[in-house]
RNA sequence: GGGCUGAUAGCUCAAUGGUUAGAGCACUCGCCUUUUAAGCGAUUGGUUCUGGGUUCAAGUCCCAGUCGGCCCA
């Protein structure tokens, strides 16, 4: 890289004494030569993890306002070092971007001298110069001086072919996000979203709220929960696996607006699509319906699209593989009536009839003793949810499948609820909440098999204070960006992913 | 949990059961004052994930394990 290095005995011995014997001798090699430039740094007493440096605004500030004779000071890591014997070109990155800088070594002050051999890719400097251009056009800052800031003892990863190592970009992140360009997009994007989605609904007159994460009884849905304990006041606690029944004691509490951003957990596997810790957005609105609640979902979806018309899906060669149209309305369809337009006939047929024919003409594994409702969710799935790549709110879905939802007025068998479709996946449920005490309790009892241990009596009892009718929503965060990101994995979303401890 | 599949230099990857496991980049050294994946030359760098086994011979085949990936439940 530079030949003015000098001659540096190789000692060993002092990064040996920082790694264990795992380690192979070559990273040895690799670590005594970058700490032999920390002492390097050290002699003239300097600090070689520096201290503050104050900048005109970042490396995309500073490319922003570029102007040849203009003097800017900006900090980064040094990610690039062409050396020509007398002349430096470096490069000087940060989030924002990358840029240039140039060093004449020919006539340095000793000190600055030293800084320049002492110096490895990954290092933090901060420099300060005019701008000018070279010949091939680049913006370039002349540095006049530069300070090292913070020593990298270890090399960076990845290069021209970035880090491609799965298991290493999960457990190693930071490494990931300074390899790939990919990663750190889809980060940035998940932050925007973010944003947007706190945005979108203070607009519109929502509070966030923070309810419990750490609950004596974990409801709002059905999921194996964490376990934890409360020293001091002796009980047993749980995770919480979603923040429903909370976010509803607020109506209750006079809150008609509510919207909660936050993490669930839930103690069940690992998957590309399941993380046991992940982020949702429940909301919930007063007086409205879950008529409402989809207009309100397809306008946030909208919105954090950027109210693209189209979402296209690439393979990791940059091909689309896929294009999911976000042109508006999207499309509502009964769940009955779907059914029917994948299997003519369907509910005309008697249960051991739909059983046959998902069987036979469907191509169906039906496993025996499944509930009639069941053959059916099994042809929703298979021939409908699965090959839905537009957005589709499916409503009015058997009561069996939602237990907890109001009933339909017109059709008791029915519930007001919608299950949002995208991708060939469910994406988010809406509700028209249930807000009957009475019909609340039973149903809690029947989804607990009857065990009144594990009612929430509380809420019950905030029930009865009187609960406005409202529309609800959920959406979980990590799939949708997921879609937005065109990931397959939701580690590819998750910054720190849960895996399975190494050794 | 089941099936399939992978782990080789710091990074990205090669290597019919057969010589001393290679290449590019990085590192180290030499040359170079306008390059940008700089260039040219040289030298380094390996517990082939771990532990067994088969074989005259194992990175390669077999078994077990660890940690991933994909699919299924």
């Amino acid at each position: 890289m530079t030949g003015s290095l000098g001659r540096l005995p190789v000692l060993l011995s002092h990064a040996m004494s920082t790694e264990n014997a795992s380690t192979s001798d070559e990273q040895h090699r690799l670590l005594a030569a970058r700490r032999q430039k920390l002492d390097a740094l050290r002699a003239p007493g300097a600090d070689p993890f520096g201290g503050r440096f104050d900048t005109d605004g970042t490396v995309g500030d500073v490319r922003a306002r570029f102007a040849e004779g203009t003097v800017f000071r900006v900090a980064g890591r040094v990610t690039g070092h062409r050396d020509f014997g007398k002349s430096h070109f470096l490069d000087l990155s940060d989030l924002t971007g990358r840029i240039q800088f140039y060093v004449n070594s020919k006539s340095l002050p000793p000190e600055q001298s030293a800084a320049l051999n002492a110096l490895d890719l990954g290092d933090f400097w901060g420099i300060e110069g005019e701008g000018f251009i070279t010949k091939t056009g680049e913006p370039t800052i002349r540095a006049s001086r530069f300070v090292p800031l913070s020593k990298a003892l270890r090399p960076p990863p990845g290069g021209y072919y970035g880090l491609a190592d799965v298991e290493a970009r999960h457990r190693q992140r930071y490494l990931d996000l300074l390899a790939n360009e990919k990663s750190r997009a889809t980060f940035l994007l998940r932050s925007k979203v973010l944003r947007g989605i706190r945005e979108f609904f203070h607009e519109r007159g929502f509070l966030e709220v923070e309810t419990p994460m750490m609950q004596p009884l974990a409801g709002g849905a059905a999921a194996e929960p964490f376990k934890t304990h409360h020293n001091a006041l002796g009980i047993d606690l749980f995770l919480r696996i979603a923040p429903e029944l909370y976010l509803k004691r607020l109506l209750v509490g006079g809150f008609p607006k509510v919207f909660e951003l936050n993490r669930n957990f839930r103690n069940e596997g690992l998957s590309r699509r399941h993380n046991p810790e992940f982020t949702m957005l429940e909301a919930y609105w007063a007086y409205a319906d879950m008529e409402l609640m989809a207009d309100l979902m397809e306008d946030l979806i909208c919105r954090l699209a950027d109210n693209a018309e189209r979402l296209e899906l690439k393979d990791a060669e940059g091909n689309v593989t896929r294009t999911v149209s976000f042109a508006r309305p999207w499309r509502r369809a009964r769940y009955k009536d779907l059914v029917e337009e994948a299997a003519p006939g369907w509910f005309a047929l008697t249960p051991e009839g739909r059983v046959e024919r998902a069987r036979g003409e469907l191509g169906l594994e039906i496993a025996p003793g499944m509930a009639d409702f069941e053959v059916t969710q099994q042809v929703f799935e298979k021939k409908i949810e699965e090959k839905t790549f537009d957005p589709l709110f499916v409503t009015h879905l058997p009561k069996e499948l939602v237990p907890l939802a109001r009933q339909n007025a017109a059709d008791p068998s029915l519930v007001d609820v919608f299950e949002l479709v995208i991708n060939g996946m469910e994406f988010a449920p809406g509700y028209t909440e249930l807000n009957d005490p009475d019909v609340q309790r039973e149903r809690l009892l029947a989804q607990s098999g009857g065990e009144k241990m594990s009612l929430d009596e509380d809420f019950l009892l905030a029930l009865e204070h009187g609960m406005p009718p409202a529309g609800g929503i959920g959406l979980g965060i990590d799939r949708l960006m997921m879609l937005l990101s065109g990931s397959d994995s939701i580690r590819d979303v998750i910054l720190f992913p849960h895996l399975r401890p190494k050794e």
